[in-house]
RNA sequence: GUGACCGUAGCUCAGUUGGUUAGAGCGCCAGGUUGUGGCCCUGGAGGUCGGGGGUUCAAGUCCCCUCGGUCACCCCA
């Protein structure tokens, strides 16, 4: 609560500790299963690389390589930045390895923005994705964004939103900026204020913006599909028919403009109406078949998309769904719940020992330290979610056993007799094993 | 970068028109039960009232600045 610098994290960052850091691990784990099945292979890439590599690759004035990445020099005098976002670095590591084709790569990393933050956004936030490099075929623009809806079903989350979209290619798309730019500047009077200096620079941006005046304005203006290319308007056919037979409810949206200078072709974009907040985009990608050259590399095509984890969870709150649910429940402790807690009032030795070999036998097990008093190690084992204690006292240590108690658990009887009982030490990890597994 | 609202124990908050040593619940620790957890009872620890400056006989309460939080704009995940 004090807010001095040094003893909080960083703006717009936070830490996730253990009950809710356990859906994270659960939701990466099962992002990797729904690509793994799917041939993407694991990358993982430096978390900054030289500024060119996201100045060059994403556009010098799209705002967040203008005036949101955190650039830095290191001791060699390189020119250094924080990756703002997953795509480019994937793209460099294709570019310096060559991989044989189709390369399917997926990750899980931490992006860096220097952005205010707000409700579901952060300067470092942790975006789930994939990119494939070597294949223009509109099936695997479908094959990517199956992933990304399956996924999103598989996390519980089936309130979202897909759009698509086409940016053309190099033969139409300039075309098209040309012929709304023509549109637009016979309506400047009718846009925003912003949108009225900005309109003919930079068009595009138009279409998204969410005032009134703007959307009203460019309602009836023209969009891309309808001056795009032949081969533009067959690909995006393919992908539409394509997420129709694998029913996929997507719909086209003209207005959807993404942010990065390196889509062509197919763009899309998941959200959850469902979070009441502004910041609702789940998660979104595209095709972007120049970006290896701009990045040195062959021409390749190449597609992919980034899912947001926080927004993912928040989506899931939302949802009313806890999804991956944290694992530790049951227990009250700074960790996961152990099966057993090793209650040792003789000194130590043998809760030492005992947890150590219960631990060497898969069965996890916790202690307490600092010789505490038995009522305070009971009320230890009670609070851990552990399902036995073993208790070793003055008796149990002279005698060489252990007694062995049953926690009772909410929803227990009152207990009889068979609580507890007496057991070797030698014999005990067998015992418990037998216990547990009944 | 811009704007709005908000900062009192680990957490959630109370604190009357500015007025003695700043409170509660939960959590934590200990004891009640000198070998037994949960429930209950009792006690305890824990607060630079975000920080700095100002007004005042007196500031957690009022003013300014600053830092931080939250939400929104911009843009995006």
């Amino acid at each position: 609560m004090t807010a001095s610098g040094a003893r909080r994290a960083p703006v717009g960052t936070r830490d996730v500790l253990y009950p809710e850091s356990s859906r994270w691990e659960a939701v990466v784990a099962g992002f990797a299963a729904t690509v793994e099945r799917a041939g993407y292979g694991l990358v993982i890439s430096p978390m900054f690389e030289d500024v060119s590599v996201f100045s060059r690759g994403m556009g010098e004035k799209a705002d967040v390589v203008a005036k949101e990445m955190y650039v830095f020099e290191d001791r060699g005098g390189r020119s250094l930045a924080l990756r703002p976002e997953g795509t480019a670095s994937i793209v460099r590591a294709f570019v310096q390895h060559r991989p044989p084709l189709p390369w399917k790569a997926w990750y899980a990393t931490a992006a860096f923005r220097y952005e205010r933050p707000q409700a579901g956004r952060f300067r470092q936030h942790h975006q789930l994705g994939v990119e494939v490099l070597g294949s223009a075929d509109a099936d695997l623009d479908v094959e990517v964004i199956d992933l990304a809806v399956t996924f999103l079903v598989s996390v519980g989350l089936d309130d979202f939103e897909l759009r698509i979209n086409s940016m053309g290619d190099p033969v139409c798309a300039p075309v098209y900026v040309e012929t709304l730019r023509k549109y637009l500047e016979s309506r400047l009077g009718e846009l925003c204020d912003e949108h009225r200096q900005r309109a003919l620079v930079s068009p595009l941006r138009v279409l998204d913006c969410k005032k009134e005046a703007c959307r009203s304005a460019t309602a009836g203006a023209p969009a891309l599909l309808d001056v795009a290319c032949a081969e533009c308007k067959q690909h995006f056919g393919r992908v539409e028919s394509g997420l129709r037979a694998l029913a996929i409810p997507a719909r086209v949206d003209a207005r959807l403009v993404r942010g990065f200078d390196y889509y062509t072709r197919t763009t899309f974009e998941l959200s959850s109406p469902g979070l009441d907040v502004a910041q609702n985009a789940l998660g979104g990608g595209g095709r972007y078949d120049g970006l290896v050259e701009v990045l040195g590399g062959p021409a390749t095509p190449g597609i992919g998309f980034g899912i947001g984890l926080e927004r993912l969870l928040l989506a899931c709150d939302a949802a009313r769904r806890s999804a991956p649910s944290p694992v530790g429940a049951s227990g009250r402790s700074a960790g996961p719940p152990p099966a057993v807690f090793v209650v040792d009032v003789a000194g130590g030795e043998a809760a030492r020992d005992l947890t150590h070999a219960l631990r060497a036998a898969r069965i996890p097990s916790d202690r307490a330290f600092d010789e505490r008093s038995l009522k305070s190690q009971m009320r230890m084992a009670d609070r851990s979610g552990a399902r036995l204690a073993l208790i070793v006292g003055a008796d149990e240590a002279a005698a060489g056993t252990v007694s062995v108690r049953a926690l009772r658990r909410e929803g227990d009887s009152a207990g009889g007799d068979d609580l507890q009982r007496v057991v070797g030490r030698s014999d005990v990890v067998g015992y418990v094993q037998e216990v547990l597994g009944s």
